[in-house]
Formats: C-alpha cells, sequence, structure tokens
DNA sequence: GGAGCCTCGTGCATCCGTTCACAAAGTCTA
DNA sequence: TAGACTTTGTGAACGGATGCACGAGGCTCC
C-alpha cells in the first residue's frame, strides 16, 4: 500500500470535507457502523458522486458493494482536516460579536479552544467572558506567539482590522477567520477566511428581488 | 439605448457586487468622484479584469479612457443588488449569536430592519433585545406574513432548525440565512445562504496543517 | 462455484469562472 | 485636427469543478 496518497485535494472538496464530518458524527451517533455514498449526500446536501470523488481524494476507504465504515471514515476525514489535535485560538474584539463567539461553547469542545480574548476598550480589559480573560489588544503578538496560537479571529469594528491582522500575523499566526467588513491584505502564507453578514444579506436581496431562483452558498 | 441589459448574471458576480458596493461607499465618503478599474479591484481585493467583467454585466457604466463616476456606479450596484428598498428581517434564537445580531445595529442602518425576534423558551418570549420584542415560535407563521417579512435568519440550535425553516417558508419568507450548523431543505424558490463557524474553523485547519498553501473564501 | 446484485472509484464530457490581451472609445495637448 | 495616452469592454484560451455513466470489485444465495 501506498503510505500516503498525498494527492493535492481541491479547493472546493477541503471545502466540503467538514461537512461530511458533521454527518459522520450524526451517524455514528445514531449507532450506524456502515453508510452509503448516496446516504452521505442526502445527510450533506450534495450527490452522491461528488461525494465519492471527494472522498476518493483521501483515499480508497469504501468497499465496493458495501459502503464505508462510518468509524473508520470518520478518523481518516478527521485526520485529513488536522482534528487529531487542538488549535487553540484567540478572538480579537470583545463587543457583541467577539462576546457571543467566546459563550458560544461549541469552539472548545471541538477541538478549538478560547484562550484569550483582547480588545483596545480599557473599560473591558481585565473583565472575564465567559471564563476567558480580556486582555489589551497591544499584547496580542506576546500572547499569541507564548501560547502558540495557531487561529486568529477577528470580530473588531473594521477600521482596526488590518492592524489587528498585522498584530496577529506578528505573533505568528498563521490562519485568520475575519467577521470585520474590511478586506485584509496578509503576507501569503497566512490563510484568510472572511464571513460578512452584510454580505450575506445583501446577495440573498439579490436573488429576492430576482425571480424564483435559488442560491444556496458556503 | 436598450432600456435594461437583463443579461443573467453569474452566481460568482453577485457574490462579489457587495464587495464592490462597500469599497465604493468608501471611495464616495472619501469625495472621490471618478475611479478605474484597477483603484476598485485594489479596494475589493481582487483583479481589474475581474472587476470590469463583473461591472459589464450590469451595463456599460464607466467611461474609457477615464473610469467609472462613483455616485453613478454606486447607484447602479444598489439598485441591482435590491438594495434600493428596506428588507424586513425577522431573527429566530434568542440565543447567544441572535442577541449579538440583534445589538449589531449594523443591519438597520443598511436596509435590513430587524422586525422581530422569535424564541421557544418561555423565560425569553416577552422580553426585549436591542430594542426588539421576544416573540414565540409558534408566531412565525403570522408574524411573518402580517409584516411582510422577507428573510429569515436561523439563530437556533441545529435540531430545531430545520423545523424553524418550515415555520419561515410556511410565512412566505424566500430568503434564509442560515448559522446552524444543518443542512436545511427548502422549496426550490426559497434561497438558503449557510454561515458555518465550525465549518470555517475547520477549513483553516486543514490547511494550517499543510504547508504554506493560501485560502481565500467568503 | 457461479450468477446476480450492489456500491465504490474514476474517465470523460460539460459547464462555469478566471485571466489575458487587445480593439474600441474616450481625453488631453499642441 | 492629429497624435499620444488612458482605461473600458469583451472575445478567446485556460483551468477547475461537476455530474454522468460505467467498469471494477466485493457480497450473498443457491
Amino acid at each position: 500500500m501506498a503510505e500516503r496518497p498525498r494527492r493535492r485535494i481541491p479547493e472546493a472538496t477541503v471545502a466540503r470535507l467538514p461537512v461530511y464530518l458533521r454527518s459522520l458524527v450524526e451517524l455514528a451517533g445514531d449507532r450506524v457502523s456502515t453508510t452509503s455514498s448516496e446516504r452521505l449526500a442526502e445527510l450533506a446536501g450534495v450527490n452522491a458522486a461528488k461525494v465519492r470523488k471527494d472522498l476518493s481524494y483521501l483515499g480508497s476507504y469504501g468497499t465496493r458493494g458495501v459502503g464505508y465504515d462510518v468509524e473508520y471514515l470518520l478518523f481518516q476525514v478527521s485526520r485529513e482536516l488536522g482534528l487529531t489535535q487542538d488549535w487553540p485560538v484567540v478572538i480579537v474584539g470583545a463587543g457583541n460579536l467577539g462576546a457571543a463567539l467566546a459563550n458560544y461553547g461549541g469552539f472548545g469542545d471541538r477541538g478549538f479552544p478560547v484562550v484569550a480574548l483582547f480588545d483596545s476598550d480599557p473599560a473591558k480589559i481585565g473583565t472575564t467572558i465567559a471564563g476567558v480573560k480580556v486582555l489589551d489588544q497591544r499584547d496580542i503578538p506576546r500572547v499569541v506567539q507564548a501560547s502558540g496560537v495557531a487561529i486568529g479571529i477577528i470580530a473588531t469594528p473594521a477600521p482596526v482590522a488590518q492592524d489587528v491582522a498585522d498584530l496577529l500575523a506578528a505573533g505568528g499566526v498563521r490562519s485568520i477567520l475575519n467577521f470585520a467588513p474590511a478586506v485584509l491584505t496578509v503576507d501569503p502564507s497566512v490563510s484568510v477566511r472572511k464571513v460578512d453578514l452584510a454580505v450575506e444579506l445583501q446577495i440573498l436581496s439579490f436573488y429576492q428581488q430576482r425571480g424564483p431562483n435559488q442560491a444556496v452558498g458556503s
């Protein structure tokens, strides 16, 4: 057997792996031991051919005539996504959104423990939100470096987002999840993903205005 | 002149129009009256050819040798996105996320007034969050229909997301923004967009584990 | 052991989106 | 008015993603 297929996995496939993962967790919770690409497709909201092609990039983990072993596939997808280890995160911006994210327990449980919150407001610095201390924004590089934080979440107003991104990068963060409505410029070695509320609503507005088209998106 | 070009606008272009819109608002705020595709591309974080092709789907609004009139283009993009009118929204789920969304003023200002919050918890029903009354989830169809709500935002736990989506659809909502980590099944006439925190973090985890690739995405 | 059935894995055609490169069309200067 | 310069709008080539359709491989039952 080849030790590791090492095929390059298309970006579109990577984006779907977490959805398959969730479907597999659900199946495992229902004590299902084996599943088909058809069933997985149904749970993930895609078509079966796509499921098979996506999974084939990870290796040949199915059995023809039978399907996929849920537990085994679960492990393989987790490993491929790098979820066999924890990735500590920090949240910058302790406003409404930052606080909601910190309170949303789903992170720590799933391998993304929140190790610190940052803000620039002296009134907030020193308080505790969801069991996490709020620190001074200026300490980002030091804390991030000291704690080996891999992922930074930006939940600040747009005007300071770029400065925050620079601070995170200075501390050695290699991935940023940006909630601020601003385009970030970072070193190509840093991965950035953007979540923008206003943009999503405006896209819906477009299709609302038009006829009954459908728009499904990430 | 053709009354309306009425070309079909590609999905990828629609997703970028809000970003151009924001860039144009920024330029207008700086009292810039004319801009080039080059400059717009820089602000939006894409390349200039893409800007020109995207804008060309709306019509021929630029002037060769000069560029685009900021105010005029701003209006055209707004109109194309259906932002010349307000789209009332409701938020379902008055937990951390729902409350944060309601408190985040950016909605109402930008043409998406929050007309109601819904929850199933009797302890929350009747309270007021960010000036909006929390109503009983079971009243969704009635309230939505009565207020002509176009867009529903789902900020509930995953297990009830599908039920909520059905209630929204029953009330005549034609667009749904789904924050719950669940795949929704709805009539094709309803547009659904999904924002999933865990998925975003897991995608970052993948690239984190791999070499220094970059992943930019919405 | 063989026939029939099931489901994966994948080659191939197609579609959508991106990018290049250039003609068209306008401005500005002399 | 002519000629140089600027920037748009778009045809065409390219690349990535999708979906079909089918061969390969494995199971079950007689």
